[in-house]
DNA sequence: CATTTTTTTTGGATCGATTCAAATTTCTGC
DNA sequence: GCAGAAATTTGAATCGATCCAAAAAAAATG
């Protein structure tokens, strides 16, 4: 047996190369560094001084964690690609909140992703974590079973459906539709148009009752009744308002502002199901010369940052996104084996994009 | 040796288990997950069967990750709370960058911060990575320190020292100074303040040239030495030019604005280091009655997004973030061993926060 | 100084996989 | 039916630590 050939290129000192040159056991030069309170002062030093010579980057977390069993780090994933956690009003906010929790524990946030779904399923394997917090916003059932297979504490958010088996944080969205629809009403309007999230299949385009009652999603279904049994209440024939279907962004919210204003009875408001929609249709409605919120009211949902900044600023429903986070985190931190569904309450906020319904 | 006596909470069940209920060797077994072309196809669905059936999670990364080496996924770490990650406009958009290398190459993202001086320590040594990005805005050279002692691979982003052992990716200072303030000068600007970033110590406030000479940080004195150089080829005496450090934050700033216009000969340009003071910047004059650009022109430092969203949208000299980003990325996760400093260039981008020199 | 108590140190077992040379089985061709 | 080639399977070794019961050494007690 020799030396490797090349000096340069020898493999990283492990700790039982400084146990050998210390002349101690490895289990003694194990605790030098996780427990050195329990070894001999003189040994310690004597250890540690090898250790600083030979060049020693310390316990390598890799082997501790097989014999640890625990990662300290929770995996945040979802079908998107990575930057949606840093480019994503919402997505941000609610990992602000995730952090927060994580900070305070000491945990890691490792994030998971993929380009493309077989590396998706390879990423959830072989994420090094003690448990999930699954972004469902889309291709969320995919995630989930993934997810499932690790065998590992993981807490859905933004759950599009319903399964009782699995963890779950969501917010009211009948009530959230109820405020949002309610603050209309009250301010006189009558003839509506809703923005609507995805409620099933991929697809975008004007919905009919059928599709509504055959919605997979139920967190748009619901936010769809909240509207509606709020509207009912206030004798509007809520069967004679578009809904357009869209897929929360640009392209598909701009095609339904064309329809739902192509012609026939226009609204006087706009039940946008995202802030996002929400402000999109502030843009495009100012853009064709209608006032926000003189001509048109607009309400949102989800209460991000951005809403506040944008012009007129946007009434919304708000979720608590960061307290959502928060409890995720801790959920996974804390987890006990049980299966745990917190539903969060909402809150209407008032801003500048509605306003009184236009006379006449 | 009997059963775990209570049936609920047994051990996970490993690799080693599946083997042996399926009756063959644990190399078998391995292969029939890892390498599954080079077992017979009837064994493979048998121990697929067994696996299934015993409800067996797939080979824990944990075990792998030992064997392998390789964690792929690669740290960023810095000394502000993880939230710094998803809040902050310039880190989000380094971070975009990076997650796009990453996303290409199939690595993953772990997040390394921490509340406190030695939970960082702690976080560091046992971040499992195979490299880290720096964020060395602040506390950089502690940043450094600790994450040398890993002896892995790391890379420094807006490292405020001049450290030649280091990889670091940065930008041209004095480029970007000479071009915000020729900009300036060319409008016909004669009269300048400066908004300092740090030059070393914890401090704020008004700053002598003696500081600067002996500044530690050399981003910020580069900056500044771009400034002067430039505008002392327009004859500008530079030695009149108030500098106020700042900590790069709402209070600081807004107390340099209030010393700098407190009296004298008040400026008609400011030059900020970063867009977050130019945006604070901004919003305080206009507050103050003072029309921006018409009395008042501001330039910034940096290019974040938010930047061209303002009222009035900023001219600022922009980095390439998000190429700084990939790259930073791409340097760890193609490693070669060798130290790499890499100085990107910066450009000029002219919005509305600066016109000519007011008349007078 | 002998005994008991306390503090340190030791070294084998373990965490959960992958790897690879060698052994075994199956397949080919004649 | 057999030799040789090809395809599978085996099982010991390894990755880099931590844990812990038992042994050894040091300190305290009578």
């Amino acid at each position: 047996m020799m030396a490797s050939p090349i000096e340069g290129q020898a493999r990283p000192i492990r700790l039982a190369d400084i146990a050998k040159a210390a002349g101690v056991s490895h289990g003694t030069a194990s605790n030098v560094f996780s427990r050195p309170e329990v070894v001999r002062a003189e040994v310690r030093e004597r250890v540690k001084a090898v250790a600083e010579a030979m060049g020693y980057a310390g316990p390598d977390p890799k082997g501790r964690l097989l014999r640890a069993g625990k990662v300290n780090a929770i995996g945040v994933g979802t079908t998107e690609p990575l930057s949606y956690f840093f480019e994503d009003p919402f997505a941000r906010v609610m990992m602000a909140g995730i952090s927060e929790a994580c900070d305070a524990t000491g945990a890691g946030i490792a994030l998971v992703s993929a380009a493309n779904q077989e590396k998706l399923a390879w990423n959830i394997q072989s994420a090094l974590v003690d448990g999930f917090i699954l972004f469902c916003i889309e291709g969320g059932s995919r995630l989930v079973e993934l997810t499932r297979e690790r065998r590992l504490p993981f807490v859905a958010l933004e759950l599009g459906f319903h399964d009782e088996t699995i963890s779950a944080i969501g917010v009211d969205n009948i009530a959230g539709g109820r405020l949002a629809a309610r603050h209309l009403a009250e301010l006189g309007h009558r003839r509506f148009a809703v923005l609507s999230l995805t409620l099933g299949e991929d697809r975008t385009g004007f919905v009919t009752p059928e599709m509504v009652r055959s919605a997979v999603y139920t967190g748009t279904r619901d936010r769809l009744a909240g509207y509606f049994e709020e509207l009912s209440r206030f004798g509007v024939d809520t069967t004679k308002i578009p809904i357009f279907e869209t897929e929360n962004e640009e392209k598909s919210t701009r095609a339904g502002l064309e329809a739902i204003f192509a012609g026939g009875e226009l609204p006087t408001a706009i039940l946008a199901m995202s802030d996002r929609m929400a402000m999109i249709a502030i843009e495009w409605l100012t853009a064709r010369g209608l006032k926000v919120p003189q001509d048109v009211s607009v309400v949102g949902f989800d209460g991000v940052p951005d809403g506040a900044l944008c012009d007129p600023p946007l009434t919304t429903i708000a979720q608590p996104i960061t307290e959502i986070g928060r409890r995720a985190a801790r959920m996974i931190l804390d987890h006990d084996g049980t299966v745990r569904r917190e539903t969060m309450g909402v809150e209407l906020v008032v801003r500048a994009s509605t306003g009184p319904a236009p006379k006449g």
